[in-house]
DNA sequence: ATAAAGTTTCAATAAGTTTTGAAAGTTTAA
DNA sequence: TTAAACTTTCAAAACTTATTGAAACTTTAT
């Protein structure tokens, strides 16, 4: 395969696989092509390469920056600014997992919390299997949840090495 | 907090956190009430419960079905379909793994395999980096199916208890 | 064979999300 | 201070996805 044809199939991957994930679609397309660019970009460049307006790719550019996946680079002497991604798998998988936890994990075990100080009849069929159902998703979440806070923690070899331990 | 208001904040919570990961939203509901109903119940009831249209619903407990999270089950004496949800939170996680893992990981690592068979010069750096990134992320890849594969064929507390070992 | 009960389909429509582009805002150099 | 270079905002438009509801279909009891 050519490398031209290589790259445009990775950005079209990166963005299905990011919108299946709740992740827009543009914003990962820019992501892939950060992440096989060996030099910064700027603003212009990203717009021409995948055929985004102005708007489009600025709001982009600042909600990955929000992820922490790309940052802003200045160059001596230019105006512009270049973008550029951190190319470590790694840690763009640290940074996924720390978002989607602090956005969504973190709110959904506020409310199971909440939701397991429900009071009612021990012999009601309906509340027992409420109260079950809540209860193991909480302990569940929960477990998720301290997994992932010793992820974000981990050095890689550590993370790898303890895994493939354990899953042979 | 009242029974009855639980059960619509647990509804509306599963709901919204199933739009955040790509599950549609009144699949995550529908699947949500029937987690916490002791009974089976029929597509009127979860029509009534949720106000949702005929269509819907049908739609809905089909592609429930098919992600392998409710059942249909048959009343002696009775036309009507019932529909029931397994309430064991290690099976609903697993299901869930093994859909999305058929669904979105394996066409990705598909795509990462040709990608990576790529020729060039390995003196430009736009080949470089482009090989390093796709190398990177196909080991990241392939790690994660070894896991989910083992993780699916896990006994629940075989499962957490070496979880719970590595991640202490 | 018929009609009643129940289920499925799908074109039209509604709701939600993303993208555009032009205008407003900001920064820098001279 | 001015104007050129660049960045940000946001309302309107385009696009995508979900939902409705009525018609078609299937099954069962008589």
């Amino acid at each position: 395969m050519e490398l031209a044809a290589a790259k445009l199939k990775f950005i079209e991957a990166w963005g299905k696989l990011g919108s299946e994930w709740g992740i827009n679609r543009t914003m990962a397309q820019v992501h892939a092509l950060l992440l096989i660019s060996p030099e910064a970009l700027t603003t212009e460049e990203i717009m021409e390469n995948l055929s985004i307006s102005r708007g489009n790719a600025n709001m982009t550019l600042r909600d990955l920056i929000g992820w922490g996946l790309i940052e802003k680079q200045h160059k001596a002497g230019e105006r512009k600014e270049y973008f550029f991604a951190d190319k470590d798998v790694w840690n763009i998988a640290r940074q996924v997992a720390k978002e989607r936890k602090k956005r969504e994990l973190e709110p959904v075990l506020k409310i199971l919390t909440e939701l397991s100080t429900v009071e009612g009849d021990e012999k009601d069929p309906e509340f027992k299997t409420f109260k079950k159902s809540v209860n193991d998703i909480n302990k569940l979440a929960n477990n998720v949840d301290k997994t992932l806070e010793t992820m974000l923690k981990a050095e890689e070899n550590w993370f790898w090495s303890s895994v493939l331990k354990v899953f042979k």
